[in-house]
RNA sequence: GGGCCUGUAGCUCAGUUGGUUAGAGCAUGCGCUUGAUAAGCGCAGGGUCACUGGUUCGAGCCCAGUCAGGCCCA
């Protein structure tokens, strides 16, 4: 089917060629070939079944006029093999293999080696799933900018990475590793130890293997009672599944990312889990242990009970959740009654959504400046804050029997805990509002930042009685909870307790948002272990600072950074897993902790050798040694934070290849809180400096409503999209949106951007196929000689450089875009090639108007598929090839910003011309609506206007296309149509009162096509 | 609940320091062309500038609030 509309393309390509193919295509030819000005003068004039809507064409000629000659062969319409059709998702791939022969990434760094640098430092995706929408705007925004940059001559390297350590990973390694045991799956099982049990298939005549309990260090095969035997493995297993998984989705993405026309060292990315990298890593931290910025301290953390550990604030997400909501009273002792003159049984009031914490509360707070009230209800005598009263149950209506106008008074107050034997006191703390609860706050300083810092002040340890489980220990003090699970067991038996005790106010359900372990998806909880932290508060003043010292693109990102940098708490790096680099920590047979810079430089040495599995493979006797500690000591088993493994980068990639710091990191906002900052704060940590000059946002994807793509749609999304439209069609989709807000994604967006790569792919084809018989190196003409429409034109096209090169400058892809689009079709389509299309098809080929338009389209294209060519690699190499190019356009450097020729009187006569075309345009479609012509070349116009005179005629005709145009001085400009005087030529189709007068031998023939006509035929 | 943002035709975007009837491209409709033809050309319709108030001679733009959406945080 499609090679039908080859017919007209320029000669056969190869195999394919549609010559060698008789049959339909041969029946269309003949029958192409036959229409001829003829057919339609006869079809023209033909009853009105066949054309009724027309009326008989003016000037109507004896069919004996006509020669049977078909001028069509003389006339040079447009050739190319530069198909309307993309088929971007057969040809691209082609496109990218040729590339990749032509070594053409390493080729562009050699052609710009003596630029100025331009560094990209690519943000590390997590080596884990399918490449999706987002990573699709993210990587295809970085490969604009680096492609444009490249273009504007600087030497612009990619070094994409990926992030490979982590709790992402690990925990979908241990959910994966699935074993089929005969009617059922078997998963990798856990044991406290953290150790992995493996289920295993017993092999036909294997060895029996025996059976008994699987002991902790123990590697090798056992079976349990049930007869399933395991296989026992050490960490070492599971990082060598990690490392695997983590490289298999490297390549999965690599191919992906690179399917986009993303150019880079894909052979060479760097990982966070090279040797190189976890050196680099290592040694960074041994830096921030000499400055004395890390320490190991027993504080909340937040706690993922489903994964088991520690995390980052980075590592948390928020997601609705019902909890139960209590009010419990608290009784006060009857000597700080009377102390501040209130009746014995007075109790206060406190609300928790969290009631398993209320074993280990220590003290409760109050906001010192807020009113307090002593209200009476239900037989009880009941402390609040007043802003509260009206919203606790049961007190809506209460009298209060007593006001204290400001808390203060109330700091000092003693009260006994309601389910164990101690007492508490009463302290003012800031953070309690009277927008919630009812003023009074349960302290739990092992359960809650804000409680642990009132702790620390007032000297009350962080008791956490919960285990690594999630469950009671009897450190709680009660035993009826030991070992019951927090929340699901512990909240419940709590709530019974106390209201057994008398203690529960009231009690509701209550949805708020929660964080949960975003690997696990489970609730987290606030808990007190012993961990490592950095002491971030010691540089944050100077982290800010560095933040000053940035470009934020947008501006508003400024804001973002700095909130989250001033609101950072400490960063707790330790995680109690196992893929990850290792905190290489050692601790004495007391328990004390051994940390030393020079040890820890020697690991990295080692370990830029083997890599961290060292850790894990040596013994701690030998391992010790190596570093030059002394003897006895045990090695820790914490991995540290994966935030610190891609917060590093910098010093992994950008130092050793000397291009610290970078010129831009590009991330989505997110980032402010992640990657912007970690990156940020390990730096100024290290050397008092931001890692980049400029950071770049970009927003999520959204779908139709607005609302946030979901993760699997996107996921689905990108690889799906790229076989079905082509890359350069999703390319398209992201330069033409404002990425630095939410970048919307729909069917109708993508179809609608399919419409515009068809208009610039048609712009590029219509070119090219003007350019069919043109050799710029023989038929060139000069600017100086160009008509005034091509002087023109050229300024158009210098305008349109100028705006889409500064567009890139600036990354405002979007209007790089709508540049090009507008002048492809409003310049070229619609205005320059539509005029030009007398010239192109009906002058002598030589001409030197012809030429000079030739001229000009020649460098309009030169000029538009290198400005395309970083949002439209694949479509503008192909029209690049198309032009005769032997190297890749991606090699070249944008055109020339040349400045616009200044000539005021100049720009005034087209703007007036342009005018001028508007209205005669609006005539000729009123003269078109009442049937009195139908194309333009039917009608002649005359102009009234004081602007223009008798020499302009020609030139107005030409821009009008109309036959003929007649100027009338007048003042204020008026245009009138009407049917064309003369005969039609047969060849140019322009009606004249010259056709036929030249020579006999061509009777349906104007001057001009006569000339060209015997021109042809003499040389023939 | 808090911080930082966003909201202009069906879609994607412009809209200068506040200053005439708010623009462009695409899409839509109606025509034309059949020598760019799974194309091309012309014309037309389409906007309460999210909403409500305010400042001003004058507000898409400045201020306050409301609604919707996003990211981050609690």
């Amino acid at each position: 089917m499609a090679r039908t509309l080859r017919l007209r393309d320029g000669p056969p390509q190869g195999p394919h060629g549609c010559r060698h193919r008789p049959g339909p295509l041969f029946r269309i030819r003949l029958r192409v070939r036959h229409r001829t000005p003829l057919d339609d003068r006869r079809r023209g004039s033909g009853p009105p079944v066949l054309h009724g809507k027309r009326r008989p064409l003016p000037a109507q000629p004896e069919l004996s006029d006509l020669t049977p000659m078909d001028y069509r062969d003389t006339v040079l319409l447009p050739r190319t093999s530069f198909p309307m059709r993309a088929e971007l998702p057969k040809r691209e791939p082609l496109l990218l293999e040729r590339w990749r022969r032509e070594n053409l990434y390493e080729q562009i760094l050699r052609a710009r080696s003596a630029g100025p640098r331009f560094i990209l430092h690519d943000g590390p995706p997590f080596a884990n799933g399918d490449a999706h929408l987002g990573h699709a705007l993210n990587k295809t925004l970085k490969d604009l900018v680096l492609k444009s940059r490249n273009m504007m001559g600087f030497f612009a390297p990619y070094i994409p990475g990926w992030d490979c350590h982590g709790l992402p990973i690990e925990t979908k390694v241990v959910k994966e590793s699935f074993v089929r045991v005969p009617g059922s799956l078997i998963p990798i099982k856990e044991l406290p130890s953290g150790e992995f049990l493996e289920a295993k298939v017993e092999l036909p005549g294997g060895a029996p293997i025996p059976k008994g309990e699987v002991h902790a260090g123990e590697e090798g095969i056992k079976a349990d009672d049930k007869g399933f035997q395991y296989e026992r493995h050490g960490p070492l297993y599971i990082r060598r599944k990690c490392a695997e998984y983590a490289q298999r989705y490297v390549e999965i993405q690599r191919e992906q990312f690179e399917r986009l026309g993303i150019f880079g060292d894909w052979e060479h990315p760097y990982r966070t889990m090279d040797p190189a990298y976890e050196a680099e890593v290592l040694l960074l931290f041994a830096d921030l242990v000499e400055k004395g910025l890390v320490f190991e301290g027993l504080r909340p953390v937040f706690w993922s009970i489903g994964c088991r550990t520690a995390l980052a604030e980075a590592e948390v997400e928020y997601q609705p959740q019902i909890d139960p909501a209590i009010d419990v009273e608290f009784p006060l002792l009857p000597e700080s009654c009377r102390e501040v003159g209130i009746s014995e049984d007075a109790r206060l009031l406190i609300w928790t959504t969290t009631p398993w914490t209320l074993p280990a509360n220590l003290a409760v707070a109050l906001n010192p400046e807020l009113p307090y009230g002593l209200y009476s209800a239900r037989g009880r005598h009941l402390l609040v804050a007043e802003a509260r009263a009206h919203a606790i149950p049961g007190l809506e209506n209460a009298p209060c029997v007593r006001h204290f106008p400001r808390g203060e008074e109330l700091l000092g107050l003693r009260y006994r805990h309601p389910l164990l034997p101690r007492t508490g006191l009463v302290y003012g703390a800031s953070f309690v509002t009277g927008e919630s609860g009812t003023g009074f706050v349960h302290i739990a300083p092992g359960h809650g930042m804000e409680d642990y810092l009132l702790g620390q002040e007032h000297g009350l340890p962080p008791l956490s009685p919960v285990d690594d489980e999630g469950r009671f220990t009897e450190e709680c003090g009660l035993p009826e909870l030991v070992g019951l699970s927090v929340r699901e067991e512990g909240n419940p038996k709590i709530i019974e307790l106390l209201e057994s005790a008398g203690f529960l106010w009231a009690k509701r359900d209550y949805e708020h948002d929660y964080p949960h372990c975003w690997r696990s998806k489970t609730p987290i909880i606030f808990r007190s272990v012993r961990q490592w932290f950095i002491d971030v508060k010691a540089f944050q003043q100077e982290a800010l600072r560095a933040i000053e010292e940035v470009e934020w693109l947008p501006a508003r990102a400024r804001n973002r950074i700095r909130g989250a940098v001033e609101s950072r708490r400490d960063w707790c790096v330790s995680r109690q897993r196992y893929w990850g680099i290792p905190l290489p920590v050692f601790y004495r047979p007391d328990g004390s902790a051994v940390l030393e810079p020079e040890a820890i430089r020697k690991l990295a040495r080692e370990v830029a050798k083997e890599g961290t599995d060292l850790w894990y493979a040596t013994d701690e006797e030998a391992l010790a040694r190596k570093l030059g500690l002394p003897a006895g000591l045990r090695k820790g088993a914490d991995t540290l934070d994966v935030w610190i493994d891609s917060g590093s980068s910098h010093a992994a990639v950008l130092r050793p290849r000397g291009e610290f710091p970078a010129d831009l990191y590009l991330e989505g906002s997110d980032q402010h809180r992640g990657w912007f900052q970690s990156s940020l704060l390990l730096s100024v940590a290290r050397s008092g400096q931001a890692p980049y000059r400029t950071v770049l946002t970009n927003g999520f994807v959204m779908d139709l409503d607005g609302r946030k793509l979901s993760k699997m749609a996107g996921a689905r999304g990108l690889p799906e999209f790229i076989s079905q439209f082509g890359a350069d069609i999703v390319r398209l989709w992201v330069a033409s949106e404002d990425y630095r807000d939410d970048v919307p994604f729909s069917q109708e967006i993508l179809s609608r951007i399919s419409d515009t790569y068809r208009l610039l792919r048609n712009s590029f084809r219509i070119l090219l196929a003007n350019l069919h018989d043109f050799d710029p190196s023989r038929n060139r003409v000069s600017e100086e000689d160009f008509p005034e429409l091509e002087r023109y034109m050229a300024d158009r096209l210098r305008i349109l450089v100028r705006t889409v090169v500064e567009a890139y400058r600036r990354y405002e892809f979007p209007a790089a875009c709508h540049a090009l689009t507008r002048f492809c079709s409003t310049e070229l389509s619609a205005f320059y090639i539509d005029v030009l299309k007398d010239r192109l098809y009906c002058d002598a080929a030589d001409g030197t108007a012809r030429r000079a338009s030739q001229t000009l389209l020649h460098r309009m294209a030169e000029s538009l598929f290198r400005l395309a060519a970083p949002i439209l690699p694949f479509t503008a190499e192909e029209a690049w090839e198309a032009l005769g190019k032997k190297a890749s356009v991606h090699l070249e450097l944008f055109p020339e910003e040349a400045a616009p020729k200044s000539d005021p009187p100049f720009a005034e006569r087209w703007t007036r011309i342009l005018e001028l075309r508007a209205l005669s345009n609006e005539a000729l479609e009123v003269s078109r609506r009442a049937k009195e012509i139908g194309k333009a070349l039917e009608a002649e116009v005359e102009v009234q206007t004081p602007h223009f005179d008798s020499a302009d005629e020609e030139l107005l005709a030409e821009v009008f296309l109309v036959s003929r145009v007649r100027v009338r001085r007048g003042e204020s400009p008026a245009v009138r149509v009407r049917p064309a005087s003369g005969r039609q030529c047969a060849r140019c189709w322009k009606y004249s009162e010259e056709v036929g007068k030249t020579d006999p031998a061509h009777p349906a023939l104007c001057p001009r096509c006569t000339g060209v006509v015997q021109a042809n035929r003499s040389r023939s």
